[in-house]
DNA sequence: GCCATTACGCTACGGGTCGTAGCGTAAGCG
DNA sequence: CGCTTACGCTACGACCCGTAGCGTAATGGC
């Protein structure tokens, strides 16, 4: 998230800081009432309060405002220490799943996604504002699981990568699936599950499963 | 994917089957070169040699036609057996990789998603005619593995239900996260390594990891 | 204070898409 | 041949788009 402040050395009227919150602001409430689809930018400037062209003259288009109006989402995204890997994924999955439980996020997020697909700038976009930040916390759960020992050092970099991205997109894409496809909560039960069959996979899971059945 | 010949015991004149064939053709040609946001419907009744009008009497509006248009892509999935879950799973999500690589799969599948999630007669409307086809084999896959002996036959029906939909929304969402956020190819290396972790998990398959390191 | 510069609000516009109505024609059934 | 339904075509008001033009507001430099 760039600050849309005047850059300093620069003369001439300064681009008002308050216009661009409360654009974005007016964003987020157009799509939980209206959705992408329905959603347009002379609507938005209403809300906001401002000229509609005042809105063209610091965004391209849709687009952008929504991805940078779902950015802002995600700034609290944050990886409390919980002590262990399980309750660290835990901790995020939550955090991550909270937001998407949003409608605004849910609505705006897999749009632009989806517009991406065709629009190399715009993946890159949502790439710096929105997806780096998600994978910061993969890394940074890495590396607090290898310095309690919970997971072996890395010895090959580039394997190392690949994993992560792997986890990562393991990680956001159920959660994003299960919200979003089969629309329902990714809730602390689910979440449990789901880092269960992460750390353990599928055939230790079902194992254990089964012997908690037998147990009982 | 619902007939969409005249019922019978109806008089008049029947539907062209044709016209819905080549109205599904068009909508994913034009997928493909204007994206889900461009796409009109006046254009796709042109490519399809069709009358606007002819259009808006069998779909509602662009979202269920896009679906109808994508569902297609996923007759062709199958499971064929290869031998173990191992080699299920992989050959599962490389179909469904393959079909997820088609720009009209990525820019439609997700754009009505998105637009799913304030539409709940078009979510709906996606997971009878593409979610349940790609739940069934998973369900098909598990059942195999329990004849083979790789996984534990399931005790409790309600815990099997929420394990299956848990390992779907694991599957699809990693695939779908691959290909349309990362951006990247779902290849056969990745897929590889996202079973390995699907069965054995993260701290296993880090170990086996830091095992080879080691060996070499 | 005055000027250059940039941002803002407002209005107006051509162009495109939407979804529908109306009407004549085509293709089935009894 | 009539009845019924689907189709093609045209036309339409409504809406939204993205931009141009102009006067005004808010800065910094002199």
């Amino acid at each position: 998230m760039q600050t849309r402040t005047t850059p300093a050395g620069r003369t001439g009227r300064p681009r008002s800081a308050a216009a661009d919150a409360a654009i974005l602001a007016a964003t987020r409430a157009a799509l939980v009432e209206l959705g992408w689809s329905r959603l347009t930018l002379g609507d938005v400037a209403t809300r906001a309060g401002v000229a509609k062209t005042t809105l063209y003259r610091r965004w391209a288009g849709k687009n952008e405002l929504v991805v940078d109006a779902v950015a802002e989402l995600f700034d609290e995204l944050r990886l409390p220490d919980r002590g262990s890997l399980a309750a660290d994924i835990e901790g995020a999955v939550l955090q991550f799943a909270a937001i998407l439980s949003r409608p605004e996020a849910k609505s705006g997020l897999m749009a632009v996604v989806a517009e991406s697909t065709r629009d190399a700038a715009l993946r890159e976009r949502i790439r710096a504002s929105i997806v780096d930040r998600q994978k910061r916390l993969v890394l940074e759960g890495r590396a607090r699981a290898q310095a309690r020992g919970e997971l072996p050092p890395e010895n090959d970099p580039e394997e190392a990568a690949r994993t992560v991205d792997l986890i990562f997109d393991v990680v956001a894409g159920a959660v994003v699936h299960r919200t979003l496809v089969s629309a329902e909560p990714a809730d602390e039960e689910w979440v449990r599950g789901f880092t269960r069959l992460l750390l353990r996979g599928l055939v230790d899971a079902s194992a254990q499963e089964a012997q908690k059945a037998l147990e009982a």
